[in-house]
DNA sequence: TTTACTGCAAAAGGTTTGCATGGGT
DNA sequence: ACCCATGCAAACCTTTTGCAGTAAA
């Protein structure tokens, strides 16, 4: 935890930045866990831990951490978008149950291969690719069945 | 043309719903090109066509179009969903442009495999895969390095 | 002291919904 | 005749922004 935080302070110093108490709240609420995170649950985890930051701050500093490359958008659900760690996880994919939204996690080692391969082809620079399976995981086809 | 409008016809029937000339002017401006859209184009290309069709049906119709199996999500950019044709289309994936939005399409024949390998592994029945590999075209790169 | 950061509330933009009217079947 | 579909406008939700006060450097 303290070295994601001290990424994040380096950055923002390097940057000419401030560095606040809410800032490092959002980054120690983010890496309290290893979970998927949307707007919402980390504004609700705050005020859980009587940090009152503001949506306002989550939403301006999500784009830096971002930046600062420890987290990263990773699907758009439910009207709103949806964040990873990036840091202290090697890049995976995922494997979604369209019903549940339970999410596994896999390392696809084609993958990169099959990009690097595509940009070179198309001259392109690549920055990120993102494999995203969908379908029904087995408990949701039984119900699915039972409801038929 | 005319045999994607027959099929939506007959699912719309099917389903005990109602073909209504909205429903066609929609089905016509989607498969007037081959391009990916989304419901301000859609808006305004019927407009230019005099139909007047408003966005709430749009959005009313479009998942049914979907349900039909003839357009799918492709990515949410710009606060909006995109869509693309999936009649007529082999499954295919996508190489964009972070800078300048371009699209490159490629098929990928081992992600099929790849997904499906998963889907059994994980007890999940497979129904979509998506692949967005996001970069800098050559383009865009140089007009980067010129502004440094 | 300077000026970035914060909270608040309002605004913005995409999407959904309630309602009265119109039109397929 | 039934009731689904439509247009309109309002509502809803997420995200962004303007502003005045606060605090990091």
């Amino acid at each position: 935890m303290d070295d994601v935080i001290g990424l994040f302070r380096s950055f923002i110093s390097q940057k000419g930045l401030r560095n606040t108490p809410e800032r490092e709240d959002i980054i120690k609420v983010i890496f309290g866990d290893h979970n998927h995170f949307d707007v919402d649950d980390l504004y609700l985890r705050l005020r859980h831990k009587n940090s009152k930051v503001s949506k306002a701050s989550i939403y301006r500093n999500i784009p830096l951490i971002m930046e600062c490359g420890l987290i990263k958008e990773v699907w758009h659900e439910d009207g709103h978008m949806h964040y990873e760690h990036t840091y202290g996880h090697r890049h995976h994919c995922h494997l979604r149950c369209i019903t549940c939204g339970k999410v596994v996690e896999f390392v696809e080692r084609d993958l990169g291969r099959i990009s690097e391969r595509l940009g070179s082809t198309n001259d392109f620079e690549i920055i990120n690719h993102r494999l995203d399976i969908t379908g029904y995981c087995s408990e949701c086809r039984n119900e699915k069945e039972k409801g038929q």
